[in-house]
DNA sequence: CTGAAAGCGCTTACAG
DNA sequence: CTGAAAGCGCTTACAG
């Protein structure tokens, strides 16, 4: 690996103005030495080592995507990105960071590790936290300096640039649409609700429709548990005993709407027939279910950009002010509801 | 932040020993000595510097997993992620390098982009590179000695450790499947067999399995293309105008195979009565579409923890000779044939 | 068991 | 426009 001292002895000129080229200060260098200098560079086939420039400027280029793992550690038993969300919010965030010349490191949190010390490690520029609970942000790294977006988190004292979707209206949509079509003993199917998030944020937009409407709810139809097909799937056994006494199910995520619906199939439930269901992302997935999946759209895409957007617009020091960020929630028709 | 030198002060010793307490080289350090260290760490909440320790110790602990392009660089147009074999697939990579204490760098790399120029910038200790073409590999690459595992990767000239699928006996498998099953005008759709790839080897086994069986192969039956669903969709409109003249489809991936029979579906074909449909990859996504779909499955969580563990032996420098690995198919037989 | 010194490859003031 | 010097936070021989 060829150094800037080489570089600067092949182009007879010193490190620091090797140094300046490669930076593009090109006010402080001639335009013939320049030449040289990328000549050289070219030649020898130089690559900037980062540890070093990230050992003296303090700066990394490096942003760090942080997924705090909810449930268990074992990706056998449970992969998250087994869920396409995942997999489109990374995508998003992966290219948007690209554009903005930084390289994205990928790290789902297991309980036992601290957020802060990933970053300090690296000397990272920024961090991207996703679907954090309060108790996860350990207090360390509530007093960092380092950028910092949070994306579908619900945290309380927070002093980040945050963007989440409009969980307690898309919720309250979802609701309202099942009711307007003429149901009223609706189920919803949600994970965790003892911390602050997503989910419980979603609950709130069911209770609201419902009350909204004077239907109480009944506390039988309510399940909590985990984000996963698996556990949509689950419930849908129990719920394939109470058809006649169940009309329609919120779920939580397409996912979970569709390990439900995979799992009432089973059991000869039919839907929309014997019971409606509505989900909520928009993945996908929900067009290749049969039936397609009615559901809440969120635009997931949009939501890695913007949160890549504010993160490089807080590491350049544009921003001062917290900002927080509410993406529009869509409703699609298909064919899940009757 | 604090630094070794503060840690030193603190504790009453060198940096030198701090260094030691650290590193665990604890036969170079008194009991008591170390845990004054230990103790000082704590309370200074001390982090090392990973810059600092990658610039002299020539190794970073991050691992990048490089995800070549192959088409285009707009996620908005396809977000190589949408397809869940990747999410699978770097979920157990990113667990598995955990689990050895390593940090992935996610990136997709563009044409434009130098894999080499990215491994050398971070000292990366190792790269997975993830279906790469011959023509993807650099020059410049070919001849850096940083650990380095394939996987779907068919480059001729390798020095490197591999790992793949039996792509050749899965084509082969499902074809044969689909003539066990009365079935002879049988089309294939794949993506691009230009250069050697995961696509040419299936269409291989695919063309082996025919010829076995003396069916001759209706080069008008043959789709190259690419490896996403809205290819399999745009087929299945192709297709659904030769219904009679085609019984089966091997669809180059699940993915592209759910395509297809979302288009047939929708064009009143009716699966699998009018035509068969078998798939290769054993996605989540296969046991959610209506009819389920046959399959060839491959172990997706196999794949990534063995790279990762070919790559740390190769890190560690247990391994000196080149390892290629194959990995095993088997057939799910669902609902997509008759 | 402990430490002083040198150096990894850069950038940042500071001079000229 | 160009350069000599110092220093970022560590680890690696080398001494004692």
């Amino acid at each position: 690996m060829a150094t800037i001292v080489e570089i600067a002895k092949k182009a007879n000129v010193s490190p620091m103005t090797v140094s300046n080229v490669i930076n593009k200060k090109y006010s402080r260098v001639s335009k013939e030495t320049s030449e040289r200098v990328q000549r050289a560079i070219e030649e020898l086939n130089y690559v900037p080592n980062m540890s070093a420039r990230s050992l003296v400027s303090k700066n990394s280029k490096i942003v760090v995507l942080a997924i705090p793992q909810t449930i268990v550690d074992d990706p056998n038993k449970d992969m998250a990105l087994i869920n396409p969300f995942y997999g489109e919010l990374i995508n998003s965030v992966e290219f948007n960071l690209r554009q903005n010349g930084y390289y994205m490191m990928l790290r789902f949190i297991s309980d036992t590790e601290l957020f802060s010390s990933m970053v300090a490690n690296w000397n990272a520029d920024g961090v991207i936290v996703l679907g954090a609970m309060d108790h996860q942000l350990d207090l360390n790294f509530k007093n960092t300096k380092t950028p910092l977006v949070l994306i579908d988190s619900y945290v309380s004292n927070s002093n980040y640039d945050s963007i989440k979707t409009d969980d307690e209206l898309g919720g309250f949509m979802a609701t309202e649409y099942l009711i307007q079509h003429k149901h009223n003993r609706i189920s919803m199917v949600a994970s965790s609700m003892s911390d602050e998030g997503v989910a419980k944020a979603r609950f709130e937009g069911f209770e609201r429709a419902l009350s909204t409407h004077g239907i109480k709810i009944d506390p039988t139809l309510v399940f909590e548990g985990y984000p996963t097909y698996d556990y949509g799937f689950e419930v849908g056994k129990l719920l394939s005993k109470r058809i006649g006494n169940v009309d329609a199910v919120f779920a939580y995520s397409d996912l979970v709407a569709i390990g439900l619906m995979q799992s009432l199939k089973e059991e000869g439930v039919r839907i929309p027939q014997d019971v409606s269901v509505i989900g909520f992302d928009g993945l996908f997935i929900g067009k290749i279910s049969e039936p397609q999946l009615t559901t809440i759209k969120q635009d997931i895409y949009a939501k890695g950009s913007k949160a890549v957007e504010l993160l490089v617009d807080r590491i350049s020091g544009k921003t001062t002010q917290r900002l927080q960020v509410v993406m529009p929630v869509s409703l699609i028709e298909r064919a899940s509801v009757k």
